[in-house]
DNA sequence: CATTACGTTTACGTTAACGTAAAGTAATGT
DNA sequence: ACATTACTTTACGTTAACGTAAACGTAATG
């Protein structure tokens, strides 16, 4: 039961347009294969494309998330090169643990306020 | 001791160009006073170039950050109003903890692959 | 068999977020 | 006095990430 997707199944599922699936080829982050002219894509297009809204999501440019893909691949190479991959990894994880620190400062900020207004609305409610 | 910053002060300190941080004030995210012509910045115009970034380091347009900017004052306006300014934070609870999510699946793939390259490395240091 | 639905390519348009360059002003050191 | 340094305004340029429109193919459906 390997399932095919057509173009507009998946901006569905995403709730993307077909422009932008097609945009994400044309740049060279999806390669689906085709029946005649028809795109059929795979589950692992799907996967890709996935990965792709999720990077966007977290404001990484389609280049980043492209370089996080190929991270994703098993990693190959001689001592040097697996050492370099590696170094990389830790910056991507420094890059990615700020993020979530800043999302920690935002999210106790928004719940702050949150606060003060339930403070305020009760303060409404009773002036009656 | 109210310390203030000049705009190269600012730029250095957050590592970005004086253009950036005059672009925000063109678009109306930061007012700083002026002696004469140049700029002149105070803590809170500080804080407020510091919100921006942070917005942006976590993919927020410049009008969403102001927005959340916004929200940071202090709650007013009638019983409905602050209803809606609830569900409205209830919102962008959601969205920013859907980053959160990303981030953890990121960042666990990340350390899969680290895991990985270890073993690839001791393979190879190995197989003299 | 015409129409509706879905797909295709090609190509120009748009917006956000700055970059870059020119040309001028104001304070500061030598 | 003058050169350097930091700041200013104005204005055009650039890039990523699509939007939008035209013009066409194909396949199923009433």
């Amino acid at each position: 039961m390997n399932k095919t997707y057509s173009i507009s199944e998946l901006a569905g599922e995403f709730d993307i347009t077909t422009r932008t699936i097609r945009f994400y080829e044309e740049k060279g982050y999806l390669c689906p294969k085709r029946a005649g002219t028809r795109r059929i894509y795979t589950p692992a297009d799907r996967t890709s494309l996935r990965l792709i809204l999720r990077g966007k999501r977290l404001g990484l440019t389609l280049d980043e998330t492209a370089d996080m893909i190929k991270m994703y691949g098993s990693p190959r190479g001689n001592q040097k090169q697996l050492e370099k991959f590696i170094v990389r990894i830790g910056e991507k994880r420094v890059e990615l643990e700020q993020k979530q620190k800043d999302l920690e400062v935002m999210l106790s900020d928004l719940s702050n306020v949150e606060a003060k207004c339930h403070v305020a609305l009760a303060n409404v409610v009773n002036s009656n």
